[in-house]
RNA sequence: GGCGACAUAGCCAAGCGGUAAGGCAUGGGUCUGCAAAACCCUGAUUCCCCGGUUCAAAUCCGGGUGUCGCCUCCA
């Protein structure tokens, strides 16, 4: 498969270190409240580009961190009376609730910035050893870009032209601009760990430059992120890494595009600013999952409550498939039409569509285009076949797909209600009646309970809105 | 100022040199007691504008216009 290299501003053909194995290095969010919807778009591109890599036959070790100690973390600590630690592990719990909502897997190893202090400690101890980075008077360790010629290799920005943006905030006292904060040293009241410079805690790029080498090595295969990470943070993250071990952190760069609202960034100030809890709340997850990976990962999504309601609209066409399948099954024999063959093969090249697509940069957009035809192929060939050979060779080919995908898991037709069979028994009876006034009445009752009721030869199938 | 992205039907979105995929929405039809679902048909003479290269350009080149992002915490 090829993907996009920010490093190297192409589309190359993916070589893992090791044979038939990739080291995924994912940034996880900042625990300091709910997550929003753009948080939401990484870890649903990172997480379907994980099931295709597998899916692929690579075995992924996929790493994703909590940063769990932080300005952000310390300030809402303050705000709610409360210590970082209460925090964090609060929003560690909301995070648990969104993901698996959204249908995204645990990563291999979800590692603490807290957890790790002494990979911190010790790559900073090597970065002052080897000249690229200082301590000050007051216990701070800062690390100097200017030390590192490859700097701005990610951003692909010269070093002057970042200086000429950086300033020195009052009360710092580093050598330069640019210098960044390895290891803060502790204010009155505030969480420390024990260091060689004293009581302090991790800025906040050493923490991922530490992990990365403790949970997956000194170099890794892909290291991915929101496109706004790019510079200061992966950037910075480069320079720590290569400086201390001397040798390339990661061979490609992934970064996904933004999710804008109204077409302008989202943010607290603007008032746009949506949380993965409020619109699932009211919308549901999937189509949240469908929205992020309805188009390349790498261009922005503008986020709205019309597109949101189209994505679910589109979802219901998957669902009324594959519901489809299981009743068709259940309705079945031993018939094999006499182009079963034919039409097999008509099945099977949607999936080679889908691979193309997804082999291609992870081009999700096509992929799901893919499964859109292969759901007509079904409604056209298979639904009403009757071929039992058919509509498990269709389930197995559409679970395969959508699997792949993270997508049409929340199919609910399995909670069989004693109540809405009666209902529909009821409505039957007074159809076979001709009493048409009393089985629309019953229907819009079913209707009002949201479900949708679909006669057909073989009896009545009915839908979970 | 430096770096970058994007502009394709009402909306979402592929295509990236060979004559405009797919989804949502709309309109018509088949099916149905009526519906729903499904299926069939329907829609951009054209891909922001202007030049150029080419037998051929939405796709390449040059020049505009517009929108957005990064350079400061940020997915």
């Amino acid at each position: 498969m090829r993907i996009y290299n920010t490093l190297t501003r192409q589309k190359e053909e993916l070589k893992t270190i090791t044979e038939g194995e990739v080291k995924v290095y994912a940034c996880g969010p900042t625990v300091y409240n709910f997550i929003h919807i753009g948080n939401a778009r990484p870890l649903c591109v990172f997480d379907t580009m994980r099931r295709y890599m597998e899916y692929r036959g690579l075995k992924v070790r996929f790493v994703q961190n909590f940063t769990d100690i932080d300005d952000k973390i310390i300030k809402k600590a303050i705000e709610e009376k409360s210590d970082y630690k209460a925090v964090s592990e609060k929003y560690i719990e909301e995070f648990w609730k969104d993901t698996k909502g959204m249908n995204i897997r645990e990563a291999t190893v979800h590692p603490k910035a807290t957890e790790n202090i002494d990979e911190i400690i010790n790559i900073i101890e090597t970065l002052i050893e080897k000249g690229y980075a200082y301590a000050i008077s007051n216990g701070d360790v800062y690390f100097s870009p200017k030390a590192f010629d490859e700097y701005g290799k990610l951003s692909h920005q010269p070093l002057e032209d970042l200086e000429a943006g950086a300033r020195i905030n009052i009360g710092e006292l580093k050598k330069e601009p640019m210098d960044f904060a390895l290891w803060k040293s502790a204010k009155e009241g505030e969480p420390y760990w024990q260091s060689p410079w004293g009581k302090g805690r991790p800025g906040w790029h050493i923490e991922c430059s530490a992990m990365a080498r403790r949970y997956l090595g000194e170099t890794i295969d892909i290291h991915c992120g929101g496109q706004d990470l790019i510079f200061p943070h992966h950037e910075n993250e480069i320079a720590q890494s290569e400086c201390c071990n001397g040798v390339p952190f990661a061979h490609y760069w992934m970064h996904n595009g933004y999710i804008n609202v109204d077409n302008v960034k989202m943010s607290k100030s603007l008032g746009n600013f949506f949380t993965v809890r409020d619109v699932a709340e009211k919308y549901g997850y999937e189509p949240i999952r469908y929205l992020m990976i309805s188009s390349q990962y790498r261009s922005p999504i503008n986020y709205s409550i019309d597109i949101i309601e189209q994505c679910k609209a589109s979802l219901v066409r998957f669902y009324t498939c594959r519901d489809g399948l299981d009743f068709a099954l259940e309705n079945a024999d031993e018939t094999v039409p006499d182009n079963a063959d034919e039409i097999k093969s008509q099945l099977n090249s949607r999936r080679d569509q889908f691979i193309k697509a997804m082999d291609d940069d992870l081009n999700t957009a096509d992929a799901i285009s893919a499964v859109f035809e292969l759901v007509r192929d079904i409604n056209v060939s298979v639904i009403n076949s009757k071929s039992k050979e058919l509509i498990e060779f269709s389930i197995k080919l559409f679970d395969e797909l959508t699997g792949v995908l993270g997508l049409v898991y929340n199919r609910k037709t399995e909670n069989i209600d004693a109540e809405i069979e009666e209902l529909i028994a009821l409505r039957t009876k007074a159809r076979a009646e001709k009493n048409f006034a009393e089985s629309d009445r019953i229907r819009d009752e079913l209707k009002a309970k949201g479900i949708v009721i679909k006669d057909t030869p073989q009896g009545v199938q009915w839908f979970r809105e």
